[in-house]
DNA sequence: CTATTTGCAAATGGTTTGCGTTAGC
DNA sequence: GCTAACGCAAACCATTTGCAAATAG
């Protein structure tokens, strides 16, 4: 079973890469495969960080070239977070955030109910819609326990 | 009517501002109603170019702190875009956007059967909700029309 | 009159790019 | 072997910050 999924994941990635016109190379793999087992939602210094033990050479530039890739194989999603950092996200199932506004966190939301609701009649007249997500923003369990004052 | 809203836009930017502990300027005036009186999502750089011709001794750094005294005072809204610059909102009603993925305009949307819509129970395990917001991505009509592939 | 705000200019920090070397196909 | 990708370092650009002068209350 683990090593069936390793296969997959190799094999899914190197067929969305070859769709760019990309190839497969070490640290594509390393990177994706750190976006795909974490829990969060990592930016390219997280990533570089997690990395870099077991790629001491990896450079933080490749990071960012490579989430650029990732994403332009349709393989990772770039999320817009509050603080300015770009974050990246391997789970592209239909899902929603929500975000801290005071930690800058981001958690996923799965909402079928949502997903099944209809869409507004007017968003032809603005464009084609590729994707709809729901973001809540408000403060986070940790944040909201801290006290309401503490950080200004 | 024009004199009378003009009056009162002055008012509530005072009080507003008088609820943070700030005082009321010439170019917080002047960049609120700016963002007021625009159509689009403005950055701070539109801002500033659009009121350097009435305002020639207003610099960019003032612009980054006024909408940042805004933001806290609740007159406006920052949007994070996708292009890596922020943008603000003066529209404070509920409402939500669609994103053009090439051109990273921003448009706004009226939905109010979602504004009904019962939110997910799971939402209180992660925190206190404040907002909640839908956003559409995809492709603008004018983007859409100038052909697939022509940028890349 | 006093504290806040502005404008200037320099610093910051995340992200991008040019270029010679390395590695995938 | 040819081309794409990497690593390095420098560039880039939106945003932030320290400080002296100006201004709101």
């Amino acid at each position: 079973m683990e090593q069936g999924s390793e296969e997959g994941v190799l094999k899914a990635l190197r067929t969305a890469l070859a769709g760019g016109g990309f190839r497969l190379t070490q640290q594509r793999l390393s990177i994706y495969k750190a976006l795909e087992s974490s829990g969060s939602h990592p930016s390219c210094e997280d990533l570089f960080r997690k990395l870099r033990t077991s790629m001491p050479s990896l450079s933080m530039d490749t990071v960012y070239r490579t989430v650029g890739t990732l994403e332009q194989s349709g393989m990772i999603r770039k999320i817009v977070s509050m603080d300015g950092v770009q974050r990246y996200d391997a789970n592209l199932s239909n899902h929603h955030h929500f975000v801290c506004e005071r930690c800058f966190g981001v958690w996923d939301i799965d909402w079928e109910a949502f997903d099944l609701f209809p869409l507004p009649e007017d968003l032809s007249a603005l464009g084609t819609m590729r994707t709809c997500q729901v973001e809540f923003k408000g403060i986070c369990l940790k944040c909201g326990s801290l006290g309401s004052g503490s950080w200004g």
